[in-house]
DNA sequence: TCTATATTCAATCAAAAGGTTGATAAAGGA
DNA sequence: TCCTTTATCAACCTTTTGATTGAATATAGA
C-alpha cells in the first residue's frame, strides 16, 4: 500500500470514528481529561462492552491512545490526529472562494477556465 | 427537538457524510468547481445511481447544494458547512493542551484538579 | 488465596449503509 | 414528435455497524 492510500485510510478511519454521536461525545469528554471505560460508559444507556468497542475504534483511528494504571486503561486524546483532520478540511475549504469565482464564470458563459479542468474527464 | 440536539444532528450527518472515501473524493472534486452526477461518477467504478445517492447524503448534511441547468443539476460545496466542522474539532483540539497538564497532575498523584470535574459523575 | 473491580473476547442479532438493476421523469435537440 | 441525455425512484441484496449477553482475563486488596 502506497503512502497516499495509507494517508487516505487514516482519514477514513478518523472521519468514520467521529461519525458516531457516542464517539463524538467520548472525544468531547476526553478533551477535559483522561477517562476510563467506566467513566465514559456512565453518561450513556449502553453497556461497558459497547463503550470499550467505541474506544477501540477511536484508538485504531489514531484519535485516542491509552495508558496503563493497574487494571484501568485510561484513554486520552491524541491532539495531532485532530489537527490532521482540520488540515484536510481546510485544504478544500480554502479553495472554495476561488472555485465560486469559477462557477460565476461558467454561469456567465465564460467556461474556458473550467474546461482546463474538464479535459481530464472523458 | 431542541436547538442543541439539532446542532448535534447536523454534526452527525456532516461527519457521517465525510466518513466515506467516495464522498470525500467528491468534496475534493467540488472544491475545484461545480460538477454534475455524470462528471462525478466517471472516476469511480460505481453506477451513477450510487453517485446520486452520495450527493444526496452530502446535500442532507448541508455540505453540498445544487443548482439547476436544464436537465443537469450541478453540485457545489457549501463552504460554511466545512467551517462549522473545523469549528467543532477546534473546540476540543484547543483544550487538549490544558487537559494534558491535568493528566500530568493525576499521574503525579495531585488529583484535586480532576476531582472538581469528576463530581458531576456518579 | 479468595474476592471485587475493570476490561476485553466471543457469539449473536437487528438495523443501516453502499451497491446493483430496472423503470420512470424531465428537459433539449433533431 | 421522437430520441437522447441527465438524473432519480424503487426494489433488492450483501456487508458492516452498533449493541447485547455471557464467559474470560488481569490486577489490587482483604
Amino acid at each position: 500500500m502506497d503512502v497516499v492510500t495509507e494517508a487516505e485510510d487514516r482519514l477514513d478511519r478518523a472521519f468514520m470514528a467521529l461519525a458516531d454521536p457516542v464517539r463524538r461525545a467520548i472525544v468531547a469528554r476526553l478533551s477535559r481529561g483522561p477517562a476510563t471505560v467506566n467513566d465514559l460508559a456512565e453518561p450513556f444507556a449502553i453497556t461497558k462492552q459497547a463503550v470499550s468497542k467505541h474506544i477501540q475504534v477511536l484508538e485504531q483511528a489514531g484519535l485516542v491512545s491509552r495508558s496503563k494504571d493497574a487494571q484501568r486503561r485510561p484513554a486520552h486524546l491524541v491532539p495531532e490526529a485532530l489537527e490532521q483532520l482540520t488540515a484536510w478540511i481546510d485544504t478544500y475549504r480554502l479553495t472554495t472562494e476561488s472555485s465560486f469565482r469559477r462557477l460565476d464564470a461558467v454561469l456567465a458563459g465564460l467556461d474556458t477556465d473550467v474546461t482546463t479542468h474538464n479535459t481530464e474527464r472523458k
